[in-house]
DNA sequence: AACGGAAGAC
DNA sequence: GTCTTCCGTT
């Protein structure tokens, strides 16, 4: 067993869960094994605590920001238990999401990536699962939503 | 900073 | 398969 290993971030009290469950399926789904990369990004651009570290971008759903890029490795290192982490090594799974169409590149800006929330969620859960206890605090977590497929729903 | 090939861990 | 590690190139 390798040391440090037994870190299990939980969001506890305060912060709860304001993600539907698919966010957090990453042990639970079906013949899953680790943690995604892109999962972990989305709980933390979930978490107000980490609003300097990586954010939405305002004007541009499914846009993000990665204010520290140090301090978003470390945290990716610590949940996989890789203490060697850094931003060239997180970059590059990231550049391996643009293939498989999970994410891309928005160039000209430092450290900013842009979900393609359609083509990766929206197919793979269903609407019903997206519900939140609370309604209009999802809306601003994921605005995307609301923008794309959710309308066509709802209307 | 950003990209993407290559090899390897799991 | 999903990264992790390393690294030459742009």
């Amino acid at each position: 067993m390798k040391a440090g290993c037994s870190i299990v971030e939980k969001p506890e009290g305060g912060g709860g869960y304001q993600f539907p469950d698919w966010a957090y399926k990453t042990e639970s789904s079906p013949g899953s094994r680790q943690i995604q990369l892109w999962h972990f990004i989305l709980e933390l651009l979930q978490k107000e605590e980490f609003r300097h570290v990586i954010a939405w971008q305002q004007g541009e759903y499914g846009e993000f920001v990665i204010k520290d890029p140090d301090e978003v490795a470390r945290l990716w290192g610590r949940r996989k238990c890789k203490p060697q982490m850094n931003y060239d090594k997180l970059s590059r799974a990231l550049r391996y999401y643009y293939n498989k169409r999970i994410l891309h590149k928005t160039k000209g800006k430092r450290f900013t990536y842009k979900f393609n929330f359609n083509k990766l969620v929206m197919p793979n859960y269903p609407f019903i699962n997206i519900r939140s206890s609370d309604g209009n605090l999802f809306l601003q977590t994921l605005p995307i939503f609301c923008e794309t497929s959710m309308l066509s729903l709802i209307k």
